[in-house]
DNA sequence: CCTAGTCCACTGGTCGGACCAGTCACAGCT
DNA sequence: AGCTGTGACTGGTCCGACCAGTGGACTAGG
């Protein structure tokens, strides 16, 4: 500890020690926050390097240098001779993913895992949606809803592809990869889950009901700001919704499933 | 597909597309080779950029962008004016570890969901663990054990750390960096905890017993391999052991908390 | 008209040199 | 012994240059 560099004044606020922030990480900060906003998305492309450099007013070095981060974080990929400049790579490249779904798919997450995960995953994604939510996308959420009514009276399949729907546009407010990385690879499981168990829940038109009604309180909570609200009844949710996946289509089971 | 373009020839072996490997790659691979080796460790120096540009025969760009790959990677850490050159840090994950923290440090993930990724990847870590575990990990591992014995009589702050330090070593055999990082923004939580609700479980020896005794069976399981038994204890196990950190240290109490 | 080939502006990868602010170890002083 | 000033060296940034490769425009041929 160095409180002891402190012991002899014992007055005035405590500060924490600061480190010089680097020409290339604030280019890969700008580039970042670009892609969270959305300004910047998967398949575009960067300028040049050298458009960079007149952009940034940096050497053509600390471009590179950003580059590389960018690039081993996933972000963009450089092809030398491209007059196109790199490009913003879709966001199922990034490192964060690879590792998650090498985790799922060596079976080194069990089902049970991956259903409780996606379950912590919602309940902050929900949370961060709340406060981050615009107009727009609020609408966008509500016609999801809308989609997913029509989907009953069509199959649980259909039902089931747009609750994930709903999901991929929370994870999306969130702006936050790591909630997106969780939802990418659940998404997938659940993908499996649908083709392989769905017989288990076929004639379960009461338990969409249900769903739809939970969902329905979710939006209505992001739409009151009510972060806390939303996310816990997300997660009741989820409850209800894996419970249609699993052999007896009640709550307790899967909570037994996920505390074994 | 690109199937059409080989059907005309319909022979030979197929080949893979292939593309320039950068010069700046080729010191990333070395270097993270060196660590997987061992001829690199946790707090050890890279020589200088000057020096490396000598061994590696490369000019100062190329090296500096491969450092900027490492340290995007939490592989190495530059700070200028070091004479030492830049340090090997513990692991591997620094975009990864900042984007947990970032959600962990505003309150996107609440306690109860730190406590369920904990729990979860827990279980994850432990399965991994049963495979990779090599003798001399088991016996340290075992060791680890007999020092959360001995921390009992002291009081639940050290039993706690022991624990920690237990957790530590799941996740370093486990080698898998998301677990690593998962287990770290944990420990950070508790460790908060530990400092601000340890009053709660002060006098809970039983609940420490139970938990070493939960330990020693996770243990157990690992040596014999058993990865989903390990797994099944280590989740009993957090429910036991996180339920000292509640007023009401019970197990429904917990679940409650994990459940809302 | 369309196709196939050529060409060239421009790309990213690499190089080597330079300067700066900051750090640390050490020599010299008190 | 303890303190202090200094200097060698560090990483961060910049500049200008060269190269191999790419892809679009342009042209010659069908």
């Amino acid at each position: 500890m160095n409180t002891g560099t402190n012991a002899g004044t014992a007055k005035g606020p405590r500060f924490r020690p600061v480190q010089p922030v680097r020409a290339y990480q604030r280019i890969v900060e700008q580039v970042e926050e670009a892609l969270a906003r959305g300004d910047l998305a998967p398949g575009q492309r960067l300028p040049s390097e050298r458009e960079l450099v007149a952009q940034f007013e940096v050497s053509r070095s600390t471009v590179r240098e950003a580059l590389r981060v960018l690039e081993s974080n996933g972000v963009v990929r450089s092809r030398p001779g491209d007059p196109n400049g790199p490009e913003i790579l879709p966001f199922s490249q990034s490192a964060l993913r690879k590792q998650m779904v090498r985790l799922a798919r060596v079976d080194e997450l069990t089902l049970s895992e991956l259903i409780g995960f996606r379950m912590i995953m919602d309940g902050a994604a929900i949370q961060v949606a709340s406060r981050l939510r615009t107009p727009e996308q609020l609408a966008e959420l509500e016609q999801t809803l809308v989609a997913m009514r029509a989907a009953i009276d069509v199959d649980f399949e259909a039902f089931s592809e747009a609750d994930l729907a709903f999901h991929d546009m929370i994870a999306q407010i969130s702006r936050n990869s790591l909630i997106q990385t969780c939802n990418e690879v659940v998404r997938g499981v659940v993908l499996s889950l649908i083709s392989d168990k769905v017989a288990h829940a076929r004639n379960s038109r009461a338990l969409m009901l249900e769903s739809l009604q939970h969902h329905a309180e979710v939006v209505d909570a992001i739409r009151a700001g009510d972060g806390h609200a939303a996310a816990r009844i997300a997660r009741q949710n989820m409850y209800d919704y894996y419970a249609g996946y699993v052999p007896t289509p009640d709550r307790d089971t899967l909570r037994a499933l996920i505390e074994d």
